[in-house]
DNA sequence: GCAAGGTC
């Protein structure tokens, strides 16, 4: 038996780092290894991994699309290979003449795999160094000491779970998607998958637009009136009825009957108070975050799911907050909210608020959710305080959500006073109304009872609910939430209240909303589809596959046809229970009372008669995939030929209207050259072609039929202004404003393209050639008429300046760390652009921008090269 | 080039 160091092994480089710290007492040195961090003390060694570093495949015979059947990959070995070549290698060098092997991975069932992966790697190049496994659910001195003394055995049962998932996962996600996409012939980028994950999640997207296609809209009416208590603030209040059941209804759903209503309403002119109920209601403070909570914190701020994790990502690699992959909604016991409070309340923004809690002498019981697991601790601050220019605005903003919402879990609940006044309108409106239950009467023959009680008999009833806040408690420190008060004034039964402004509000039964991003990962993680670490992946992976667009998603024809393809030949794959189903297995193999091979056997068997049933349907499954994904590129009929115009894409990798017939027709329109086309509902009249709008983040905007803004161009007469300042003296070139087909403008030289001279102009609004000129330039002044107020452009030569040092400032902020007034800062010192700050020196320009340190500059300079 | 799951 060798004796050389013992090494530890655990899931990611910064869980290595902090534990070799712990361990060591902070003494451990840093070394590279094949480019991978090696922590070093005493004996010891300590590599991080970066996840799976091994992954299943096919053998390579099983590459080509064409040539193998997808049936055959349902049998196909399933091979491990290395995937990250440098870590495998670091970490074999390292086992090689190791005495001793700690594995120390993430304490969940994917943790326990990539353990197994060491494990064998371990074992290729050392047959007889003793394995352990250690179990520890956050990073922290007693977990990690407590878990070292006491290690435990790999759970082989538990890992080959997780084998077993990567097997099925493997083989239907291949066989299905290759069978689908060469049935359709799409190869290459835009091949067409499925998986045990993706499928449902579509699914989810595509039985919700069946739900709204379906949705068949209903009138109904409601009345509202103000009530005013004599001397005070009238206060909305809304009318409602008993229907059959007894319950309180407002939506009236007869027109005949609202119209009684509303003149009997109209009649009364003032309300008698008939019932008064107070009560208060605690509103407890908001649980940890979890993943799935934050996304949708962060969310309700205006970030996309994929955007807020980053950001989280980011902050937890600085070391501000902890690990943002976490299923946990429960503190772990050696967390000290105190403690962490007192650290927090150093920071300059939130730290009176983490005072506060401080100040209140009690004792600090953070909040629980209902989900305890044994991998990470909910997300919460670290205690280390990042400076503001250490984060850029959208880190800083992100940072302080999770600071606050920590806090908020260890504040006390609010208290609301909720009142309820109910009223009569009286007099004359009762002998109105009255027709109105013999209307509504006449309209439910069947029903005995009729539509149920209109009128009460004092009048029309109408309530009002307020509420007032009596104890903010953690709305304090979570501003998040709204703490909108709606105040109702104290009133006493049988008190005459002013009724005015009576009103009746036509309306209509809505379908349905579609899921936005977080609704969809909280749907997602309620069924028990993908994990904390992917479900935001798989929605990104959706919109790369072009199965929906926009936000919220809304699924493509191509994502239909996906969904009813599978419906009908492999229910399995687009259902919640093939997740379930899978689970229940995994479980059964972590407890030992069954097998893997017994597991993906069966599920092999499975696939086996899908693809029974697909085979036969292959051409009328392609046929439908390739009407479907025509379907989401036509725009309508080509006014030349008559065949259809399509959305297609240059070699170049721009966009552009094509004809179906080509070559036969060669009528094509150009389309804008910044975004990415979505082709909406509306279409134009003239030329019956759907309306694009041009995606491009926060650049998006409506480009319109692409027929008209052709047509406008060649109608539209370029407008001279000025001398060219390229050619102008030499070839006699002039500057004029020109529109282009493609629906954009400029001002270019009259020589095109024998002079190439040309400033952008803004894509809206009416261009106005004033009196006024550039004495610099010789050119005139320009006006923009858009929206309310007309905007001075100025001369396009001078405006094009401003623009590009404006593009030089958000260009720096494209390096990491640089946030819009960080960008504004470092222009003002004279940093024009990356290349700039790339070239300057740190120290001088640490020296000239207040609160920026040399190891700031030098940092951005690493990230932007 | 396919899946889903880790991590960056």
């Amino acid at each position: 038996m060798s004796r050389g160091p013992e090494l530890i092994i655990t899931e990611k480089d910064n869980a290595a780092r902090r534990i070799a710290d712990i361990l060591s007492g902070e003494s451990a040195t840093t070394e590279r290894q094949n480019d991978v961090n090696v922590y070093k003390w005493g004996g010891k060694r300590c590599i991080g991994l970066s996840g799976h570093v091994v992954g299943v495949d096919f053998p390579a015979e099983y590459n080509d699309w064409r040539d193998v059947e997808p049936v055959e990959l349902i049998d196909a070995p399933v091979t491990k290979e290395p995937t990250q070549e440098g870590i495998v290698a670091a970490l074999r060098k390292l086992a090689r003449n190791a005495s001793r092997v700690v594995i120390a991975t993430d304490y969940d069932r994917e943790g326990e795999l990539i353990g197994k992966e060491a494990y064998e790697l371990v074992r290729e190049v050392n047959e007889d160094a003793p394995i352990d496994r250690v179990r520890f659910s956050s990073i922290t001195d007693n977990e990690v000491n407590e878990a070292f003394a006491n290690p435990d055995e790999l759970d082989f049962d538990l890992a080959a779970a997780g084998e077993a998932r990567q097997v099925i996962d493997l083989t239907w996600g291949a066989a299905l998607t290759r069978f689908l996409s060469l049935s359709a012939r799409q190869l290459g980028d835009d091949f067409i998958s499925v998986g045990r994950v993706q499928g449902p999640t579509l699914k989810l997207i595509v039985d919700r637009e069946r739900e709204i296609q379906a949705f068949d809209p209903e009138a109904y009416w409601e009345l509202y009136g103000n009530l005013t208590k004599s001397g005070g603030d009238p206060f909305e209040a809304r009318y409602f009825y008993l229907n059959d059941d007894g319950n309180e209804a407002e939506r009236v759903w007869d027109g005949d009957v609202a119209e009684v209503l509303t003149e009997a309403l109209a009649a009364a002119g003032e309300a008698v108070v008939d019932d008064v109920r107070r009560r208060t209601r605690t509103d407890e403070p908001p649980t940890p975050f979890n993943t799935t909570a934050f996304i949708r914190a962060a969310g309700s701020l205006g970030y996309s799911a994929q955007r807020a994790m980053s950001l989280a990502e980011d902050l937890y690699t600085a070391g501000y907050v902890t690990y943002p992959r976490t299923d946990n909604t429960v503190y772990p016991e050696d967390l000290d909210p105190r403690e962490l409070i007192e650290e927090l309340s150093a920071a300059s923004t939130f730290g009176k608020d983490a005072k506060s809690l401080l100040d209140a002498d009690r004792e600090i019981e953070p909040t629980e959710g209902d989900e305890e697991t044994t991998d990470h601790p909910p997300i919460h601050p670290t205690g280390e305080l990042p400076s503001a220019s250490d984060l850029s605005e959208d880190e800083w903003e992100v940072y302080e959500l999770i600071v606050r919402r920590f806090l908020a879990t260890c504040a006390e609940p609010a208290t609301w006073e909720r009142l309820r006044v109910v009223a009569l309108a009286n007099g004359e409106a009762t002998a109105i109304a009255e027709r109105a239950d013999g209307l509504a009467a006449l309209r439910n023959p069947d029903e005995a009872s009729g539509p149920g009680d209109l009128v009460a008999d004092g009048g029309l009833r109408l309530k009002a609910n307020g509420k007032r806040l009596l104890e903010a408690g953690y709305h304090d420190v979570y501003p998040y939430r709204s703490s909108d008060e709606r105040i109702v004034p104290d009133v006493a039964v049988g008190e005459t209240l002013a009724l005015t402004d009576r009103r009746t509000d036509a309306k209509e039964t809505q379908p349905p909303r579609r899921y936005g991003q977080s609704r969809l990962i909280e749907e997602m993680e309620k069924r028990g589809v993908g994990t904390k670490a992917t479900r935001h992946r798989t929605l990104e992976k959706l919109y790369d596959r072009n199965y929906i667009e926009s936000d919220p998603p809304r699924p493509t024809r191509l994502a239909e046809a996906v969904v009813e393809a599978a419906e009908e030949f492999a229910q399995h794959v687009v259902s919640e229970e093939m997740t379930a189903q899978l689970e229940r297995d995994m479980q059964a193999i972590a407890a030992g009372e069954k097998g893997y091979d017994e597991v993906t056997e069966a599920s092999r068997e499975l696939l086996d008669r899908v693809f029974d049933d697909l085979t036969e349907s292959r051409e009328a499954v392609g046929d439908h995939l390739q009407k479907s994904l025509k379907a989401d590129k036509t725009l309508g009929p080509c006014p030349e030929c008559g065949e259809d115009l399509l959305v297609r894409k240059s070699r170049q990798g721009s966009y552009f209207v094509g004809c179906d017939g080509y070559p036969d027709c060669e009528h094509t329109l150009p389309l804008p050259s910044t975004g990415k086309p979505l082709i909406l509902d509306e279409t134009c009249e003239d030329h019956d072609l759907r309306h694009v709008k041009m995606l491009a983040g926060r650049k998006t905007f409506v480009h319109g039929c692409p027929q008209c803004k052709a047509d406008e161009a060649d109608e539209q007469e370029d407008e001279v202004i000025g001398a060219c300042p390229e050619c102008g003296e030499e070839h006699g070139g002039e500057l004029a404003i020109k529109r282009l087909r493609s629906g954009s403008r400029l001002v270019g030289c009259t020589r095109y393209p024998d002079c190439d001279y040309s400033l952008p102009l803004p894509r809206r609004g009416e261009i106005e050639v004033t009196d006024e000129s550039c004495e610099e330039h010789d050119l005139p002044h320009l006006r923009v008429h858009s929206g309310d107020e007309p905007w001075e452009l100025g001369c396009p030569i001078c405006n094009y300046r401003e623009f590009t040092a404006r593009q030089e400032g958000s260009e720096l902020q494209t390096v990491e760390g640089i946030g819009e007034k960080t960008a504004e800062k470092l222009q003002d010192a004279g940093v024009d652009g990356v290349d700039d700050l790339k070239s300057v020196d740190p120290d001088d320009l640490a020296a000239d921008v207040d609160g920026v340190g040399a190891d700031t500059v030098r940092d951005w300079q690493a990230k932007a090269d």
